[in-house]
DNA sequence: GGCGCATACTTCGTACGCTAAATATCTTTC
DNA sequence: GAAAGATATTTAGCGTACGAAGTATGCGCC
């Protein structure tokens, strides 16, 4: 029954939920992206560099999944940090298939320097909330978070011809 | 004191909730991409598509406040809309700066026939959350977009030299 | 009635972000 | 131990998405 969603009481509060929840998003998304602008950086590449920060280097396809894009997306984001000289490729020794990308002195550097992270006005206006609502919209979230993971779960495979 | 976050407190709920809005917000498009695919349009398509349903013409200014992107992506929106018959630009005659975008016989069929609404996944999900729920992720998500235009609005007009 | 400013849209260049297909390497299985 | 299948990455092509600069039109004001 996972795929049958009656909607027979269409509820006033969804399309305000909806309608929020792109706001945030995007605009958290947009003031990242010009706050990083100011350290020479585009969004994504902010969110590589300190992702990279901690551990100093990462597969591609560890990237890819930390940060919910696929392979063929991150190739073109490291290409263009590769350039910018923040970051090397260095084919692993134990698989050959795997690329390991390493911060360069130049990238730590940067990353240290930038104070910034990523979804920073969206941290910030959390941070505000009281614990009671921090842990509600917590629960409230995982939970849908739960749903569409089943969903999506058990769809995969089976796209219409 | 609008730009003053202590962050004395890492509240731990704050990535728990960051990581479920992104998960929720990327696989929502991520879905409806594909289902809006199976109608021969693409995600943003769909939206425009749906928005101008109900009303048959609107300006693109007014699509791209609609749709939470700028000018410039709408246009090429609408360009490849056009090309495939979709909709077409008309010049309004008030104020000729302006552009109407119409739907097109073909495009209110399509409209008519696809069942897809945009951000569907997510809308199931939510429909299946009580009231109570519903009513605080409601109430808390507005208090967050509310802080954010706030922030945003006292903050326009200032970038960096 | 023309000058300056604002607004609506387009164009251009760059950077994602995706799928499908290609390449290289590992793993399994017989 | 070689063929068959799985996995990691790249390439190519398309569609957003943005800012900056350009064009056309409207509007206020002297």
């Amino acid at each position: 029954m996972a795929q049958a969603f009656p909607r027979i009481d269409p509820q006033p509060d969804l399309d305000a939920i909806l309608e929020a929840m792109v706001y945030l998003y995007t605009e958290s998304r947009r003031i990242t992206k010009s706050l990083a602008l100011a350290h020479g950086l585009t969004g994504p590449q902010l969110v590589v560099l300190k992702m990279l920060e901690p551990v100093g280097k990462l597969s591609l396809s560890a990237l890819s999944g930390r940060i919910r894009a696929k392979n063929s997306t991150v190739t073109g984001i490291i290409d263009r940090m590769e350039r910018d000289g923040l970051v090397v490729r260095r084919r692993s020794e134990e698989d050959r298939r795997v690329v390991h990308i390493e911060l360069t002195a130049k990238g730590r550097r940067l990353a240290e320097e930038t104070d910034v992270e990523p979804m920073q006005m969206f941290r910030d206006v959390l941070a505000e909330l009281g614990p009671r609502d921090s842990a509600d919209l917590r629960r409230i979230l995982m939970k849908l978070a739960r749903r569409v993971r089943d969903v999506v779960q058990t769809h995969e495979g089976e796209p219409p011809p």
